[in-house]
DNA sequence: CCGATATAGTTTACTAGTCAATTAAATCGA
DNA sequence: TCGATTTAATTGACTAGTAAACTATATCGG
């Protein structure tokens, strides 16, 4: 029962292809790579705009928004750092909690989320609007079941 | 038609998670990091199985290693110089092309692949098992309809 | 009220990748 | 045959993440 995936004929060793994960990785890959070029033109990042559409929500405190995007806290202190050099973002002290700190956009990166959101439109669209609707939903229902059934949640615990 | 995701009822710039992009990334990275978590106890990484599954197949050089994963040629000399480190792959010049070099595994190396595939298989199995056959086909036939459209082939043309 | 513990954020060291520059060898053309 | 171009590999500078150590502030218990 351990080789058990469909491509996997020959004897030996499972091929790199007969793993579900190795395809979804791939494809993963692609349209995350062609999303970032096209980001590039608007100087972001895709783990940029991921950072300000979520702080389209209002102002957020890093670790907050750590757990939201599921990223350790040390990853948003840079993000956040690369952020506010671009000057889409501002970091000021808590009122309330002299530990704390609240991430918020600026003028810019208020205005820029927008433009970010159709490149991302575009993007999803250009890679998937050509498969048919049946076969799209059923991608997005297996992603969203997968996410269900192994209570996925944003990665790092920390 | 530019917010034309499923699950984008709001108006304004759209949600993170009406890309179908998002939820691929997101499965994606989760599928890769319970993967990683695997290895670990093997000592390899997720990029380092790959190319020893791939040097499987016969000594290869690193360009054309590059190519066959989808890498950049410089990745692959780092990636070759810690497996090297590790004691799983050699490198040694060429005997017909004075600039190129060719990697083998080592008799660790070789040993190695077999654990690790069985790795891959239980993942894979941990991940995508629990899914009903159809849905776990359609996910299949979704990925590699994609790959087969849009041509996606190995990533950098450097 | 004060010590132990938990939490927020940053920093350091590491893996993992890109792109661009560099070096050296091979090949192609006049 | 020798100069120009291409190709192979490496290296350096950068983005992007984790994990773990560290600092500072809060909070909880006795």
């Amino acid at each position: 029962m351990s080789a058990s995936s469909p491509a996997d004929t020959s004897p030996g060793p499972a091929a790199l292809a007969s793993h579900l994960g190795y395809w979804l990785r791939y494809v993963s890959n692609h349209v995350s790579q062609a999303f970032a070029r096209r980001l590039e033109d608007r100087g972001v990042t895709v783990a940029e705009w991921v950072v300000l559409r979520q702080l389209l929500e209002g102002e957020t405190a890093p670790s907050q928004l750590a757990q939201q995007i599921g990223l350790t806290r040390g990853a948003v202190t840079r993000l956040a750092d690369r952020l506010i050099a671009k000057q889409l973002v501002t970091r000021r002290a808590s009122a309330t909690d002299g530990r704390a700190q609240m991430l918020s956009l600026t003028e810019a990166g208020r205005d820029l989320v927008p433009v970010l959101a159709a490149t991302a439109d575009e993007n999803d669209a250009a890679f998937f609007a050509h498969l048919p609707p049946a076969e799209r939903a059923a991608l997005e229902r297996a992603l969203k079941d997968l996410v269900r059934h192994h209570g996925l949640r944003a990665v790092p615990i920390d």
